[in-house]
DNA sequence: ATGTCTGCAAATCCTTTGCATTTTA
DNA sequence: TAAAATGCAAAGGATTTGCAGACAT
């Protein structure tokens, strides 16, 4: 039963696997059932270095396992209960990343090529405030950068 | 904060009208026709109150004399062009206001009702500047914080 | 004149819904 | 066993595209 500290990949982040199984516990407190599909999509999202569309969770859960549509109600159901985060983007797309608590953070995405790099820190605490003020409970936000990447600006006169 | 205005229009003495000749002359500058259809659309967006969906700008510039087709077309070419900021949102829609040149900020939305209120000031600046130091250029970003307002709090355990 | 817009129709794309069946707790 | 989740088929809704005609500069 690994419960170790190691670093992964870039910053302090667990390893996938711990990942999934706090996801779990938070799902088991909330009630909600784990299932084969759903623990392929945490597992997918636990390995996914940023955020990933409803298709790519499909892909990356196994597409013979499990149905697009299973996973956009799961994903759905992930998202009320904060298990994931959505994010919604231009287009009318979505991306879901796996919630860690503690490590709350942005991306940029670059308006050409799609890449998704990872930004540390978050800055909203001072919108946040602002809209408790008002009288808003339950928030959260969304908060997406884009540009244009620095192997795409060479091109970036189209 | 040092005092209420009660109806935020503009936010400041510029009024609508201005607004819509500083856009049209932004268009210009950039060789965009400046056509009636379009005209009708910056007035609309002009002296809305908060962002608008396609949809309504179509119906306050009037649903009879412009299609919604150039509708979604022009928003797009505005917004590449700056004159219009779009708002992703949530379940595909976009919301899209005027860009008012030093007067940035952004919107709590609630979840339940979809009313949408200013909030003052934004505070992404270390992050752009993070994202700039990965070489990205031309950065913007969009920020949306949900929540559930006043008026729907007593019943948000729907 | 000519490169842009516009309108209309139809297409796309992502996402959601209905319902009978399977699965989890 | 009851509540919840799944699969399959079909619907939905916002946004986009093709193309011929209209328009701004």
């Amino acid at each position: 039963m690994p419960h170790s500290h190691r670093h992964e990949q870039g910053c302090c982040e667990e390893g996938p696997g711990s990942r999934v199984e706090a996801a779990v516990l938070r799902m088991k407190q909330k009630s909600m059932r784990v299932t084969s599909p759903r623990l392929a999509m945490l597992k997918a999202l636990a390995s996914a270095k940023h955020p990933l569309s409803a298709e790519q969770v499909h892909v990356a859960a196994g597409d013979d396992k499990l149905d697009l549509v299973t996973v956009y109600r799961s994903l759905g159901a992930m998202d009320d209960a904060g298990i994931v985060q959505r994010h919604p983007l231009e287009r009318g797309r979505s991306l879901y990343a796996l919630v860690t608590p503690g490590h709350h953070h942005h991306h940029v995405i670059c308006r050409r090529c799609g890449k998704i790099e990872r930004l540390p820190g978050c800055d909203t605490s001072r919108l946040e405030a602002a809209a408790r003020t008002k009288g808003y409970g339950e928030l959260t936000h969304v908060m997406e950068i884009y540009g244009i990447c620095p192997a795409c600006i060479p091109s970036s006169h189209a």
